[in-house]
DNA sequence: CATTGGAACTGAGACGTCTCATTTTCGCAC
DNA sequence: GTGCGAAAATGAGACGTCTCAGTTCCAATG
């Protein structure tokens, strides 16, 4: 068993309540104590027991976040930036995977929760059903902040892009190169940023004069398999098919590419292809794909700097309501219709890419 | 402040030696009362404290993984297989990130301890640093298991891939393309894996007839700067260029193939190229890249299996050295010496894909 | 030397849970 | 009604820490 501090106590020669001082810091010791204190730890390499601590102060000093599926590169990247946000606040950070599924949510919520984490950080895995009242049973006034995916009737503390300026901007993007059939293919609507997204691109359609087509917009899960079915169908049986496809998530994007690679259309050379969030080394590999750049670590970060206020300041604080601006980097993918109809595009290099930034917050 | 158990005996009217017994299972106690305290759990949304359990149990049932970079793929699959097996058994596993950095680990493994977690998973930051006698004041006999990454001189439980016959693999599938001049870029060699990896290469070469020439082997670290220098003044201050580039490991490939394309030079048109791990999502991206691809999730969940053994049965348990077959997948990126001399090679389908796996067991 | 005030130290108690030695309850046989 | 054994319920105590009211120590002062 590893040493306690009564047996640190005991070897120093001096009380608990001393050893607890020179630990803790919190009294004034004096420095002889301290070091026959300190001797004695490294003598018996003791390490205080955070469980113990955690009991006795009723703070953990941990912070959680639950996410759909870590294998997704979107979320280490925001894990990341949540993980440097609490260190430095002297906070740590429990990583926990959904499987992309409600009940392993709830679960791991409540799991949390049992283990006394002092708030948490949620990328839902529920669209249509996390309701209020789940989520209430779920957190009942326990602090936490929703991340990117945010279910529409909620009002809680979140943090996220200007979804729909992106979005927009994305479309501008397309209606730039001379797209007017632009299909749009989304996650689940349930969820406030897809119906952002979705507004984005119906003001960009309209700003530039282009009549909004209701069957362009194919939503919408995250499942692979209707995502297929949505873009398949969608690409083949339309009566004149569309030159551009614009994708307001990562996952769904990803999906979309498969599945049409997979009945042989290819991006730029039969669509254009836009989508929210890097999906691959996009640096690197052929085709670049046009994308809307989310600020992963800075979400995080910032996810984590909110969730803290609200941890301190209790239920009294102002609800935040986090939009940090997105960016728009074009590659390969998307190209102008007249090029699609034959003419090969050659391969821009790396340095082609262009950035452009949205910078409206709400 | 959450509901205790003692709360809900008073509601119950029962003692909290009856509300534990419910609660914990381990007691028979009578339909009136258990059905009288599940009532009161549902009133007042009563959860139990996780920590107060752990300090009377001395039972945690968490594991934890301390991984360098939770933004590379190859550990986020590592972890899903960990998660899953840590589930299925009871088990909850926090994921912790070193950042490549041995001081962060120390800091991390020292969290984990402290948090008084049953056992570890660790894939190390540490090259040279990992000692054994640093190894042992982290974690004097505490259960630990190695994974991938692993020191050189450590006597240690470790899952990881037959790595020496993977490489061998890899590297006959390229002098089966006709290359002789391959060149092999490592990582840091303080690590046995990576000292597998290149005896797997050599072996090869050997076997093949071909003569091992030193000025091939660029080794190695995980920094991009050091990889880029390596590669870069091997590839163009050669006498003659290697036809071929081996990389033993995902993020030194990576780097390598960066640096590389930075200065002009693309696979396969100038060089095959073929790495351990995928590093994108190769079955779609172009230029596709050969991989050696290592059963990601069940090397997780082996080494969960491994842990809670070792957790179980204390060191009496022998030695556990788990090597998992892994497999190679012919891509695009390797091709034959002739083609690069100038014939562009047609990039092929998906379906093009080949497989050969690697079954021999340490 | 006696007094005093402040610094240093002490040790019991509480945090919420589980455990276990006792005690109480209950059903049944006589 | 009594006795008995089994089943059920009880509640004090321990886990390792921090806290705080109380005690001891000591140097300075009169």
């Amino acid at each position: 068993m590893p040493p306690t501090q009564k047996e640190l106590a005991k070897l120093a020669g001096v009380s608990s309540g001393t050893v607890s001082n020179v630990i803790s810091g919190s009294t004034k010791v004096s420095e002889r104590s301290r070091q026959k204190v300190l001797e004695a730890i490294k003598e018996l390499n003791y390490q205080p027991n955070l469980i113990a601590r955690s009991l006795r102060t009723n703070r953990t000093r941990t912070l959680g976040i639950v996410v759909p599926d870590i294998t997704i590169p979107f979320f280490p990247k925001i894990i990341r930036g949540a993980e440097c946000a609490a260190r430095e606040r002297g906070y740590f950070l429990i990583v926990l995977d959904s499987e992309g599924s409600p009940d392993r949510e709830s679960d791991m919520i409540a799991l949390l929760r049992a283990q006394r984490v002092e708030g948490m950080l949620l990328v839902t895995a529920s669209g249509e059903e996390l309701t209020p009242e789940r989520w209430d049973t779920f957190t009942s006034s326990f602090p936490a902040v929703c991340l990117d995916r945010l279910p529409a009737d909620l009002n809680v503390d979140f943090v996220c892009v200007d979804d729909s300026g992106a979005a927009e901007m994305a479309l501008s993007h397309l209606i730039g190169m001379g797209h007017t059939q632009i299909a749009v293919v989304t996650g689940p609507l349930t969820l406030r940023n897809e119906q952002e997204r979705l507004r984005g691109y119906r003001q960009a359609l309209q700003k530039a004069g282009i009549p909004f087509q209701r069957a362009l917009v194919w939503s919408g899960s995250f499942e692979q398999e209707e995502v297929a079915r949505l873009c398949q169908n969608g690409m083949l049986r339309a009566s004149s098919m569309p030159s551009a496809l614009f994708a307001t998530n990562g996952v769904t994007g990803l999906a979309a590419l498969r599945s049409l690679y997979s009945v042989g259309l290819s991006t730029p050379k039969d669509f254009s292809f836009t989508t929210f969030d890097e999906i691959t080394a996009e640096d690197f590999f052929r085709p670049g794909i046009t994308s809307v750049v989310q600020p992963t670590f800075d979400m995080g970060y910032r996810a984590v700097e909110v969730l803290l206020d609200r941890i301190e300041n209790g239920e009294s604080a102002p609800r935040h309501r986090v939009r940090l601006p997105a960016t728009v980097t074009v590659r390969e993918s998307s190209s102008t219709p007249v090029a699609l109809a034959g003419a090969k595009t050659k391969p821009s290099k790396r340095s082609g890419e262009r950035k452009q930034s949205v910078d409206r917050r709400g």
